[in-house]
DNA sequence: GAGTGGTCTAGACCACTTA
DNA sequence: AAGTGGTCTAGACCACTCA
């Protein structure tokens, strides 16, 4: 029966928005997103039902659920009748879907082992600092390995990472193969959403060494800046691929 | 307050499904989907309001509703408050936004110019008639072009049709840049989705001298399979791109 | 059987567009 | 002012899960 909560509510912060209109089920969202953010919900943690969360926000169950929908469809949650609504955890077979696109060109996806050649911190280049939006004095952590399928070397990559955002990082002893859980588990940091780029380039000698291939084969250059859940970039990731096996599959609906 | 209308109507196609249950808002969406795809209602037009389509198909606002936002979550529909409800038209701006994923390292994403080679009827290869699904009797046509952005030649694509679905294809005098606005206007054929996979080649001898580069010059080289609203496969494209100041972009969710 | 998410309905009001 | 899609609510029932 009464209604009016879209515009009284509207400006709990100060942003510059251009016209206020922001609907009810948009700022239960953010209110929500406040938690995940906030570390309130872990991963894996079982949410209150729908009517609950309704009473704490005092709101329709309607309007609840629209919210949790819409954190659903960005793979943020997880809803099974019956069960509950959990809090999606960076497990291999999300991760595997989500973020990972190559797959062998016969026979099944599969995740890849991961080998590390190198770490170590550094300045930025010019690239990443633009990328990770760092100033002059921050630095970064880098992380060089190789990525095999069935024995297979196919892949070589570089990670790279702001130091201020994963403090005591030289403090690992291992580096395990899917790091988005371990940016989770370590650093409270979950990777929401990421942009790809790719081309074709040829192996460096450097490369083509690593990978066990011909200097200068044609290689399939991945470059991610994935994003936390606040939409700041985290993680800047070059891969160089051989692709002759393998290829990067893309789903346009 | 009638709310049985799930399990009788179930049955109005006669599938194997495994176990019957399929909302009422899914059968809405086919009943509405059979109308795009028999032509009934064309690229354009303006649909019934929810209102009408409520009436006339004898379910609740809010179940139309459901299957309208689906269709245009898949980008079959155009909403527009205050407006109405449109069946989407293959544009250059939709299209370049759903199928076409290659930008400027710099600047903004432009849609490119096209240049036919050579047009043509064939017997399909073994790869071209497992993807499009063909016997040994039906023949292919193939279109070769090459495409350019700001005068210069990006990629090189071979396209594939099969001969049956597009009768007088050779009576054609030009084949426009944005084929699949053709294929929608003159054989009632839209495209609905499609799946794209990705690797890096090196540039055929033959290649390398339409596209201007390199011999052996890495190449990325997309085959797409595209689908019409029914999901059968309708097109096979390979492009083979230079990346040099180009890439494609993918984003993740 | 109790609790959860999923569907469906009915009705009210809001925001946007067009005449 | 009238018509459209968009939001919000309230209440009913269905399908699924688990103790």
């Amino acid at each position: 029966m009464e209604n009016k909560k879209q515009v009284p509510e509207a400006a709990e912060s100060g942003s510059g928005e251009p016209i206020g209109f922001k609907p009810l089920y948009a700022q239960v969202r953010e209110r929500l997103m406040r938690r995940l953010v906030d570390g309130a919900w872990l991963p894996g943690m079982l949410l209150p039902s729908e009517m609950e969360l309704a009473r704490q926000l005092n709101v329709s169950q309607g309007t609840v659920r629209k919210a949790l929908d819409s954190m659903t469809a960005d793979n943020l949650l997880l809803r099974r009748q019956g069960r509950g609504t959990y809090v999606a955890e960076p497990e291999e077979s999300r991760i595997m879907f989500q973020f990972f696109r190559l797959s062998p060109d016969e026979g099944s996806p599969n995740f890849p082992d991961s080998k590390v050649l190198s770490t170590g911190s550094a300045s930025p280049t010019k690239t990443e600092k633009e990328a990770l939006g760092l100033g002059d004095a921050d630095e970064v952590i880098r992380i060089e390995r190789i990525r095999s399928l069935s024995g297979q070397p196919i892949l070589i990559e570089t990670i790279t990472l702001p130091s201020n955002r994963f403090p005591d990082f030289d403090h690992l002893t291992i580096i395990p193969n899917n790091v988005y859980r371990l940016y989770s588990e370590r650093w409270g940091i979950t990777i929401g959403s990421a942009e790809e780029r790719l081309k074709a380039i040829a192996a460096s000698a450097r490369d083509a060494a690593k990978l066990g291939c011909e200097n200068g084969e044609p290689l399939l250059l991945i470059s991610r800046l994935a994003r936390d859940l606040e939409n700041r970039p985290v993680e800047l990731r070059w891969s160089r691929c051989i692709t002759r096996e393998i290829h990067y599959a893309v789903n346009l609906r």
